[in-house]
DNA sequence: TTGAAAGCGCTAACAG
DNA sequence: CTGTTAGCGCTTTCAA
C-alpha cells in the first residue's frame, strides 16, 4: 500500500510540530489562536498531500471509536434489512461508522458478536435481541455499555428501547376482524419467551375478550422458529373444516409468507373462504391476488429513533432509560373483509 | 464504564512484564519458550479478570484491522440481505469483522463509505458497485488496496470479482421460453451503464438469433431505476395487446416483483395469457397464484468466494487477479409453459 | 526464560 | 503563538 500521510509528514513538510497540525486540522485554532498563516499553510498542504487521518489512531488516543454495532437477529429478513438501512443512514449523518452482526437467532453467536465488537471498541450497541439474551444484556449493563434495543424488549430488565405498541397492534388488528363479523379469529405465531410475542398474543386475547368471544385454544396455531415442516402440519391442521376458522391473524412476516402460500396450495379462496390480517409490510404480498391487509410498522423512525437515543446516551446527555413505544398502522384491504 | 483490562493489569498481577503477558495470550510461549509455570499462571489471571485485548491497539501496532468493509448497492434488497449474511458468516468464521455500508445506487455515497472504511483501516472491500464507481475502484486500486467485486463488475477494469454468468442465465431463459413455443418474448431491464445489465441483454438477444428470431425493439421495456411511475407506465405499454407478447423475461428482482404486480392488476392470466421468467428468489414469488419460473444465484457461494478471495488477497497469497463467474439454476415451473 | 523500551498515529497538558 | 512530551494498549526487537 503506498505509504499513507500521518500527521508528522504533513509537519514535517510544513516544518511544524504535530501538535500545531492536529489542532489546525481538528479546527481547534481559534481556541488557541494559531497563527492564521500558517494555519493556512498546513491545511493546504494536508490537501495538496491527501492527508486521511487514521481513525484507529483517534480510537486508541480517545477510547471511542465513533462507531455503533448493530446486532439484528437475521439480516436476511427484509424486516431486519430494512431496518439496518434506516439505522445505518442515520448513523452517517452524525458521523458514526455501523459495524454489523446477525445473531441469527442464535446464542452463542449472539455474544460472540458483542464480544468482538466491544474488542473494536464500539461506542454502544442497538440490538434487536435474540430470544434468551437478557443475561448478555444485563452483562452490557453492568459494564455500562450504552445500548439500546429495537424491536424486542424484555420486561424485567431496564433498558432503553424502541419498539411498537406491539398489544394496540394485535388489538386493532383483530378488533376490525370482529368488527367485519368474523366470529372464529385465528392466531398464528411463534412459541417463543420474547416479550413482544406476549404483547401482541394478549392482544390478540384482549380484542376477543372485548368482543364478548371466549379464549379458545382450537384458534391458536403455535409453532416453532425455523420449522417450516412442523408449521405446515400445524397450519393445515388449523384449517380444517371442522375447527371453523373464518379468519386468521397472522403475528410476524415470515409465518404471514409460510401461511399464505400454503392457503394458495390448499386452493383456499381470500378472503371469501377466509379472510387474513399479515403483521409487518412485504413485497410479496402485492402479489398476492387479493389485497393483503397488514400491520406497518415505522421502520424508519424505529432506526431513527434508536440512533437518537444511542446518541444521547453517548453524550451522557440521557441519564436514564428512555422508552419508546411507536403506533403501528393498520392497512386493512380486500384481504380482512367478510 | 468499569474500566477494562489490559495486558499492563495483568501482568502487575501476575508479576511479570506486559511482553511475556502478550507472548503467552498470543501463543507464542512455545517458540519462545516461556516457562510453562508461568505461563499457566497468566493464562489463568487473564481468564479470572475476564481480559478482552483491544483491538484497536493490536490494529494502531499492525496495520491490520482484521476487518472488511462491505459496500452494498442497497442493503434493504433481500438479495443483498442474504448476500450479506453469507459474508458475515463467512468472515466470522476466519476472524473478521464487517463493516457494512448501502450505497444506495449513490455515487456519492459509495465514496464517503469508501473514505470512512480506510480511514478506518478496514484491511480490504467486498464491494457491489454502484454504477458509474469504476474510478472509485480505480483509485483503491492505485491506493494498492484489495478488494473484491460481487454481482457487478467493469469490463475495462482489471479486478477480482465473483458475479455469475449472466449472459448464460438470460441465455437460458430465454431459450426455455422459446423452445416451449413462445413466440414474442419481452425482456424487461433498467436502464444503465453496468456491464452486468448488458451481459444480460446480450444473453436475451443472441437466444433470439440463434432461434431465428429478430431483435425487435418493441419486445423491449428498458426504464430508469427508482422511477416506479414510468416502469408501470411503460410497462402496461409493454402489454398491450397489438404488441402481441406472449412471453416476458425480467432481469433483475425488483422488476420482477414491480411486473408481476401489475400483471396481477390487469388480470392477464400467468402462464395462459403471458409466459414469464423472473430473475434472483423472492419469498414474493410463493405467493403468486402460479409457481414462477425463475433464475436462481447461487448466493451464500457467491458470499463465501468473494471471501476467500479477499482473504487470499490479505495473506498475499494471491498476486494476481481472480475472476469466479457462477452458474446459475433455471428454475422452470409452470409461469413459463405453453 | 524474562524485561526494558521503542513506537504505531494521534491528542492534550504543559512549557516556552 | 508554537513546540515538547507523555501516553492510549499492544507487539517486538534487543539485551540481560
Amino acid at each position: 500500500m503506498s505509504k499513507k500521510i500521518s500527521l508528522k509528514d504533513i509537519a514535517e513538510a510544513v516544518g511544524v510540530s504535530t501538535a500545531l497540525v492536529s489542532y489546525v486540522l481538528n479546527d481547534k485554532d481559534e481556541q488557541t489562536r494559531v497563527n492564521k498563516d500558517t494555519a493556512k499553510r498546513i491545511r493546504e498542504m494536508a490537501k495538496e498531500m491527501n492527508y486521511q487521518p487514521n481513525q484507529i489512531a483517534k480510537s486508541l488516543k480517545s477510547g471511542k471509536s465513533q462507531a455503533i454495532g448493530l446486532l439484528v437477529a437475521d439480516i436476511s429478513n427484509p424486516f431486519f434489512g430494512n431496518l439496518a438501512r434506516a439505522i445505518e443512514d442515520e448513523a452517517k449523518k452524525h458521523g458514526y461508522s455501523v459495524l454489523f452482526g446477525s445473531s441469527d437467532e442464535n446464542l452463542e453467536n449472539s455474544q460472540r458478536l458483542i464480544d468482538t465488537f466491544i474488542n473494536r471498541q464500539i461506542d454502544g450497541f442497538i440490538i434487536a435481541p435474540a430470544e434468551g439474551t437478557a443475561s448478555q444484556l444485563e452483562y452490557l449493563k453492568k459494564a455500562n455499555i450504552p445500548f439500546v434495543l429495537i424491536d424486542r424488549y424484555f420486561k424485567g430488565l431496564e433498558t432503553s428501547y424502541v419498539v411498537i405498541d406491539n398489544f394496540n397492534a394485535t388489538y386493532q388488528a383483530t378488533q376490525l376482524l370482529l368488527n367485519q363479523g368474523h366470529t372464529k379469529v385465528a392466531y398464528v405465531c411463534y412459541k417463543n419467551q420474547l416479550q413482544h410475542t406476549e404483547d401482541r398474543y394478549s392482544g390478540y386475547l384482549q380484542a376477543l375478550l372485548d368482543h364478548g368471544n371466549a379464549e379458545d385454544s382450537n384458534l391458536i396455531c403455535e409453532v416453532e422458529f425455523n420449522n417450516a415442516a412442523y408449521f405446515r402440519e400445524q397450519f393445515i391442521e388449523l384449517l380444517q373444516p371442522d375447527r371453523g376458522v373464518d379468519a386468521i391473524l397472522f403475528s410476524t412476516n415470515t409465518l404471514s409468507i409460510m401461511g399464505l402460500k400454503i392457503i394458495n396450495e390448499l386452493n383456499i379462496t381470500v378472503p371469501d373462504d377466509l379472510a387474513v390480517f399479515c403483521f409487518d409490510e412485504s413485497e410479496a404480498y402485492d402479489l398476492f391476488y387479493c389485497p393483503i391487509s397488514y400491520v406497518k410498522q415505522p421502520l424508519s423512525m424505529i432506526g431513527k429513533e434508536a440512533v437518537k437515543i444511542l446518541l444521547e446516551q453517548l453524550r451522557g446527555k440521557a441519564s436514564s432509560e428512555q422508552k419508546v413505544m411507536l403506533d403501528v398502522e393498520i392497512v386493512a384491504r380486500k384481504s380482512c373483509q367478510k
